[in-house]
DNA sequence: ACCCAGGGTCATA
DNA sequence: TATGACCATGGG
């Protein structure tokens, strides 16, 4: 399994190139992405991100501050607003109670992803999204796509849940942060190119070079 | 008009 | 523990 999951990797980098995640200028403001892309396209993210933005509220203190029905206002783009209205400000007053970035980067990244999950509106997804994305620990971010197409190379039977998946990335990689980065970019990636509801894509290009058993080649 | 998107929580059985 | 309802906007 290590070398399959290294072969993957290989193929979709060289087919892809590499993508450059996280689209955002600071770690604060991937962890906002984090949250607002919950079951939401990126392109409605940016929306909001760019309504905070000119609004001057991208920053913990201002997300706090603000009423819920203003800031629900200024995300209203990516949806489910009311909720992750409340969600933002949940994770801001975590985030200024802890004392800001510096004392955060000290924690270990056990301790940190417990205290993450413990945060309301803050799931596995998000959690390990803003582990690896904003902290830059080693932790692999799994998601819906990962799942269907590991399911459809054959790799696995698809009622695994999050956390086995997850140990099956970190378990048979070496834990880097730039490797997981690109990993996990180039599966959303190329599920935007793939068949969603078919269970095999004969053109898929992934499949002749990786389970030619399945591909029938 | 229908489907879904870079999830998570809560109520029910 | 395991489903299902719910949250809601914008693009295909």
């Amino acid at each position: 399994m290590q070398q399959t999951l290294r072969q993957l990797y290989q193929q979709l980098l060289k087919h892809y190139g590499k993508q450059y995640w996280w689209p955002a200028k600071s770690p604060f403001e991937v962890m906002v992405g984090a949250i607002l892309t919950q079951n939401t396209s990126w392109r409605n993210v940016e929306m909001a991100i760019v309504n905070l933005k000119q609004a001057r509220c991208l920053s913990p203190q201002k997300i706090c501050q603000l009423n819920v029905e203003e800031l629900a206002q200024l995300i209203k783009s990516s949806g489910f607003h009311t909720v992750k209205a409340k969600r933002l400000q949940a994770y801001c007053a975590w985030y200024v109670a802890q004392g800001g970035l510096k004392k955060l980067k000290r924690f270990k990244t056990q301790r940190l992803r417990a205290e993450l999950l413990k945060i309301h509106g803050i799931g596995p997804e998000t959690a390990d999204a803003m582990l690896l994305y904003a902290f830059l620990r080693p932790v692999f971010v799994i998601d819906a796509y990962t799942k269907r197409i590991l399911q459809r190379l054959g790799w696995i039977q698809g009622m695994e849940d999050y956390e086995t998946l997850r140990a099956l990335f970190e378990q048979n990689l070496k834990p880097d942060v730039n490797v997981f980065n690109e990993y996990h970019a180039l599966l959303v990636q190329h599920a935007k190119h793939v068949c969603r509801t078919k269970p095999l894509c004969q053109q898929c290009h992934l499949y002749a070079k990786l389970c030619p058993a399945v591909s029938g080649n």
